[in-house]
DNA sequence: AGGAATATTTACCAATCGGTACATTAATGT
DNA sequence: ACATTAATGTACCGATTGGTAAATATTCCT
């Protein structure tokens, strides 16, 4: 049932000659920093250093590729984003958020930004699929937050007068241009005074110190 | 000086069969819809009406039309940025720039978002220069909003203990959140309870009522 | 009327795009 | 040893990319 087992790994025939996870791990690199469009075959290639017939074998073809590339994006840089819900309290919720964001799109191993954001944002309409596959990924992040932050309300922990459907709207957008400023230029300790400056006004109860 | 006074309109010759600014109006709709790499030329000229041979004769290449474009952008659709650093306060400033961002990122007239941060967000090396234009152009709004934040600082508008370039930085991140929330489907109300969440928290004193 | 100057149209260019046919290589099963 | 299966490298495909040469059309100036 695990998307990892859709080739069930044959036991007859040549081996494969790259790991598939590492290859994945490039190419989501060069997806990253170009964008679904700007990357070419050529680059994807060169990055994972495996010819066409190889990738086209291995992992279906070009949007293939990339959508595997995001689930992959999904379980490892951006990891921060799901867990975070499950903390004690809206404001905890969000700071993991906006801090993991932080880390994320600024961390200097990686491209700046986020694949989600900047992957597919304005495209040519043979790039709709994807783009339409991202919107999909940002908007369920939003409806999970919106969830959790019903519930805090529910709780008592934001205010009766809160419109959960807003904060989440509000968090989602900051989270988006924080991406657009990592682009941009801006560094970790940037990103982070932004998540503070969320933070300091968040209406939601203050963990216990 | 003028910018349009670079092709200093020829007394003689055949005359130009289109309107030059009418045609930058469509390229811009192109540009903004497919960024600036996704837009091909037999798009733009289409949208146009013209073919390539006028469209270079007009307008250089597609770099240069490109560049064209926004500089109409500025002055047309996103007219609202600038003439708002000039209220009285730093919470008219700030909410002059949130709700125009909102009625022009999701006005159904025009394509979604915004082109200077949608443009050529990630994209491959050829688009470089037009990257780095737009990355200058959001910087340029970023630090001038800095500064009139400082000077709210000095006259007693924002409280001594602000962070004028974090407070900026965090307006433009939402600025540019709201265009990636555009580009996702949020429509003008949606944007505009954005807007709202953050001029409720905002530092700075509030109009007299 | 006849240049001179500019715009338009048609047709084309090399380079690159995503994708594949085919022959070869390397493994397993019998 | 030999057939089977699968991955690899090379070399190619048609379509599209941004950009242009050359011929034609339309204007102003003399």
């Amino acid at each position: 049932m695990s998307a990892s087992a859709v080739t069930p790994a044959p036991t007859v025939g040549r081996p494969r000659a790259f790991d598939m996870e590492k290859a994945l791990q490039k190419a989501l690199e060069v997806f990253w920093r170009k964008g679904y469009e700007g990357a070419s075959l050529p680059d994807l290639c060169e990055a994972m250093g495996i010819n066409k017939p190889s990738l086209y074998a291995a992992f279906g073809n070009k949007e293939q590729l990339f959508l595997k590339t995001i689930e992959l994006y999904e379980n490892r840089p951006c990891a921060f984003f799901y867990p975070a819900l499950e903390h004690a309290t809206s404001y905890e919720v969000v700071k993991h958020m906006l801090c993991g964001a932080a880390s994320t799109n600024a961390d200097p191993d990686n491209p700046p930004g986020c694949v989600i954001v900047q992957g597919a944002l304005a495209c040519s309409e043979s790039a709709t699929f994807v783009k339409e596959a991202l919107i999909a990924k940002r908007r369920a992040g939003e409806v999970a937050l919106c969830t959790r932050l019903e519930q805090a309300k529910t709780e008592g922990d934001l205010p009766a007068t809160s419109d959960p459907a807003a904060l989440a709207r509000y968090i989602l957008a900051v989270l988006q241009g924080m991406a657009v400023q990592a682009t941009s230029g801006a560094n970790c300790a940037e990103l982070k005074q932004v998540a503070e400056t969320v933070l300091s006004a968040w209406p939601g109860k203050r963990p216990e110190l």
